[in-house]
DNA sequence: GTCTTCACG
DNA sequence: ACGTACGTGAAGACT
């Protein structure tokens, strides 16, 4: 029996866009729905295995239901850029792969599918028609069976219907269904209906008669009298619905389904499509034609250990070469270099992991030029330090492009070397991301490695060429590459925590929980999950009847600066936001950091240095960088951070290093003076700015002055200052113009940073850090100004991330120098912080201060205060 | 997996 | 008319 397969183009279409969230190609291409479109078609293939296939896509023109109903609205519905964007692109697809498209001026692709189910069924033909639309659900038969995809769960299931299933759901057939449609009505393409009639009533009425005909006849027997009278009365409108509904089973398409074959779709300018999208997944299934092979040919296994000898040897006389290591399930290691085989050698027999360090340690102090991904997370293995010749392939592609939310080897490959390689995704397509793979086939864990190392051992030419055509060489060798070794200890040394103590701490959080847990539910008048935001939007909003519409797009927002403008109202609200307080503390912080504690006592988290936009690193596992500090309460848990024995914290951070930079960034005059002159810069700015004596300056002038400054530096909006100081848009844009007329310089140079930023597409630090901003080329309003206040923000963000980042090596590095046995701990953004013996606490003293001031020499002082203390509380 | 909220600089 | 302060990470709820 053969299986025609019939596919409604723009219902699937719309379904995979807004199932897939946006994507983009480097052209800027959007390819969403393209992607989930054809991820679609590759299931129904599978599903189904077809000999004839056909998709077919409305005609954007009015349609014989237009000039029957002059109101009817079906498939104009204004469709967004977004997607329309991709309808060419899919029929360029499918035309590659040879799948035949029909369409048909003057009907809509409804009609199309009706035609060809018809015909195929006429020719013995198993059909299958598959749509979003359930309206299609009227050409369902023994022979035609509706598929229709629904997504539960993030799981696509495909619903199918046959007679029956039509039957079984609605209780009428599919013929029958056009009539419950013609009374129900459909509003989205404006078709009326009767008045009054719904799902349930049509239902009841043609179950009942079998069409709006009959129904009418004998309306008698209608025991509703509403739904009775509704049809006597708009009788003539349910049967132009009828019509409207009815999909024209006999339209003039031309084509033939006996000429649709399902044939090879495989092809090589589909694959060029493919590549071209960017759809990395789906390569691997155009894989016959896809991957050089004389690559993967020259991918060797490795297990005797006189061949790993000789490999090591080779690798000796080599000045270059990259590596892989395999960490875990299974030691390896893969090392390529100049010539037509790339190896991976595992740890068997005589090869021992041991072995395998040994022999990368032995090529390092050889000197070979060895290129890996990412030094920190290799360097258990590696021991290097800052004077090892290693490059770092994910340092120098971060730098390069510090946006990319991932970047792997295949990334590099595609951009840097123009090659097409497979992704880990499909070379192990049932293993979850950064999962290592385990019981996998040891081919496939072959090719893994290779590629790796291979992709390494290649990319490292092009990343340094383009380093130094971007003017980043020397951020990569002077900053990143020598930082990395500096957080590489860092997380080593980890910091101790005394885990009694925060034990406790989570105790007494506890019960003032539980406590405020009954108060609240008391003046709710049941139980409730406080920590649902849905829930309690309900019941304070809703049940309560508090003040204070819906603000997100699901429902009521609860958040702290809401609830906190009704606190004075209904003291109760004060409450909950107490809870959240107390629970945020314990799950977060006094559970959360309890469960990271190692053996050593010490808490080991990752300091990741690829991923801001802007040059900072963040923390992870645990987040380190935002301890609490600004609440009394909070505040407390830093108590339990502790140096180790015979050892106290040094904790130094640089006074309003983004504002000083400002000031230099822009030679601002007043600015400058205000930092040479006093000590108080926003007692000085609201000085300046409210042309009031500095020690008449009243707190209020002197708040609304921080919060200028604040602003400033993060880009300025009349709209954000207005929010940040609860003032109106006009107070807060002549704020911000009496700003301007103060620092005359500032303006100048905020504006300087837009326009070059724009020219260039990106903006650079004081040191040459670069971050794209794609957003100033946007047609967006919205994203184009967010890209304005970004092209504001980063040089000052990112130059002060620079200082930290010179500063904490020169500290590492002074440290080691001389001998001390203090160490780096902590890196927070603008505070470093030092667990140091205490007969070196001066000298560590001395010796931060002096590297974190000396880090730039500015147009204004870099001031460093700094602090000693028996935990992190006192020494902060 | 996405959304909301909240901790930090 | 749009609907925003800049940069992060984690937890819990919900789908």
């Amino acid at each position: 029996m053969s299986k025609l397969v019939l596919v409604d183009g723009h219902s699937i279409l719309n379904r995979a866009f807004y199932g897939v969230p946006l994507m983009t190609n480097s052209e800027g291409i959007h390819t969403n729905a393209v992607f989930g479109f054809l991820n679609i078609l590759f299931k129904i293939i599978d599903e189904q295995q077809p000999d004839y296939l056909a998709v077919a896509f409305d005609v954007h023109q009015p349609t014989f239901r237009h000039e029957m109903y002059d109101a009817y609205k079906g498939t104009r519905k204004p469709m967004l850029p977004e997607l329309k964007e991709q309808v060419p692109l899919i029929k360029e697809v499918l035309q590659k792969m040879n799948i035949s498209t029909v369409e048909l001026p003057g009907y809509e692709a409804d009609d199309v599918l009706g035609t060809l189910s018809l015909e195929g069924e006429k020719e013995g033909f198993d059909v299958a028609v598959y749509s979003g639309d359930r309206d299609l659900l009227q050409l369902a038969s023994e022979k035609v069976t509706i598929c229709i995809p629904k997504t539960k769960k993030g799981q696509t299931t495909i619903e199918k219907y046959n007679t029956q299933d039509v039957i079984d759901l609605y209780k009428v057939s599919p013929k029958e269904f056009i009539d419950v449609k013609a009374l129900m009505g459909d509003s989205s393409d404006n078709i009326p209906g009767v008045p009054g009639i719904g799902e349930k009533g049509a239902t009841a009425i043609i179950a009942q008669f079998g069409s709006i005909e009959k129904a009418y006849e004998n309306a008698e027997e209608i025991t509703n009298t509403r739904n009775r009278n509704a049809l006597m009365e708009h009788f003539d409108k349910a049967q132009m619905s009828k019509e409207l509904a009815t999909i024209n089973r006999q339209s003039p398409v031309e084509v033939d389904v006996k000429d649709c074959v399902f044939g090879e779709i495989y092809t090589a300018d589909a694959l060029e499509m493919i590549k071209r999208l960017e759809f990395k997944s789906m390569i691997s299934k155009f894989s016959d034609v896809s991957f050089s092979n004389d690559l993967e040919e020259g991918f060797t296994l490795i297990s005797d250990y006189f061949e790993a000898d000789e490999i090591f040897k080779e690798a000796l006389e080599k000045k270059e070469i990259g590596i892989f290591i395999k960490k875990e399930n299974g030691f390896g290691v893969a090392v390529a270099f100049a010539g037509e085989k790339t190896y991976f050698i595992t740890e068997e027999g005589f090869i021992t992991k041991e072995y395998l360090v040994d022999q990368i340690r032995n090529l390092m102090t050889e000197k070979v030029s060895i290129s890996i991904w990412g030094i920190k997370e290799n360097n258990d293995f590696l021991q290097a330090s800052e004077e090892a010749d290693l490059f770092d392939v994910s340092l120098a592609a971060y730098l390069i492009n510090p946006l990319q939310k991932v970047y792997e080897y295949d990334d590099i490959a595609r951009d840097y070397l123009g090659m097409t390689v497979p992704s880990y995704s499909e070379i192990f397509p049932k293993v979850k991301k950064g999962e290592t793979p385990s019981g996998e086939i040891p081919e496939n864990i072959l090719k893994y490695a290779c590629y790796q190392a291979l992709i390494v051992y290649r990319a490292k030419d092009a990343l340094q060429k383009k380093l130094q055509e971007e003017e980043m060489w020397s951020v990569y060798t002077d900053m990143e590459l020598p930082l990395t070794y500096a957080l590489y200890d860092m997380e080593q040394a980890g910091i101790r925590v005394e885990a009694d103590q925060l034990k406790e701490y989570g105790e007494r959080l506890q019960v003032g929980i539980e406590t405020l847990e009954k108060e609240i539910y008391e003046e709710a008048g049941h139980e409730f999950n406080i920590n649902s935001p849905k829930q309690l939007g309900e019941i304070l909003f809703g049940e309560m009847n508090l003040p204070g519409g819906k603000k997100t797009k699901t429902g009521y927002s609860t958040s702290a600066i809401v609830l906190e403008k009704l606190e004075p109202e209904y003291p109760f609200v004060g409450k909950i936001l107490e809870y959240r307080q107390l629970t945020k503390l314990k799950s977060t912080y006094a559970d959360g950091l309890a469960g990271y504690i190692s053996e050593d006592g010490r808490i080991h988290g990752t300091f990741h240095q690829t991923i801001t936009a802007t040059g900072r690193i963040s923390s992870a596992d645990p987040n380190l960088q935002n301890i609490p500090v600004r609440m009394p309460l909070g505040r407390e848990i830093r108590k339990v951070f502790v140096p180790k024995d015979g050892c106290v914290f040094v904790d130094a951070d640089y006074s309003q290093i983004e504002l000083r930079l400002l000031a230099h960034m822009s030679n601002d005059k007043n600015l400058i003076e205000a930092y040479k002159g006093s000590k108080d810069i926003h007692a000085a700015t609201a000085s300046l700015v409210f042309k009031t004596p500095i020690d008449e300056v009243t707190k209020e002038q002197r708040r609304n002055a921080k919060a200028v400054n604040f602003g400033i530096v993060y880009g300025i909006s009349s709209f954000g200052l207005s929010q940040g100081l609860s003032i109106s848009r006009k107070e807060a844009e002549q704020y911000i113009n009496d700003y301007f007329e103060s620092y005359p310089g500032i303006k100048n140079y905020l504006n300087q940073s837009v326009a070059d930023a724009k020219e260039k597409g990106y903006s650079v630090t004081m040191f040459g850090r670069r971050r794209p901003i794609p957003e100033l080329k946007a047609g967006n309003f919205m994203q184009r100004q967010f890209g304005e206040r970004v092209a504001m923000n980063a040089p000052i963000q990112g130059t002060a991330a620079d200082i930290m980042k010179i500063a904490m090596i020169q500290v590492a590095r002074e440290l080691k120098e001389k001998k001390l046995k203090s160490r780096i701990v902590l890196q927070v953004h603008d505070e470093l912080l030092i667990e140091a013996y205490e007969d070196e606490v001066e000298v560590v003293k001395e010796l931060l201060v002096r590297n974190m001031s000396e880090a730039a020499d500015l147009h204004v002082p870099l001031e460093v205060g700094v602090e000693v203390g028996a935990n992190w509380d006192e020494a902060h």
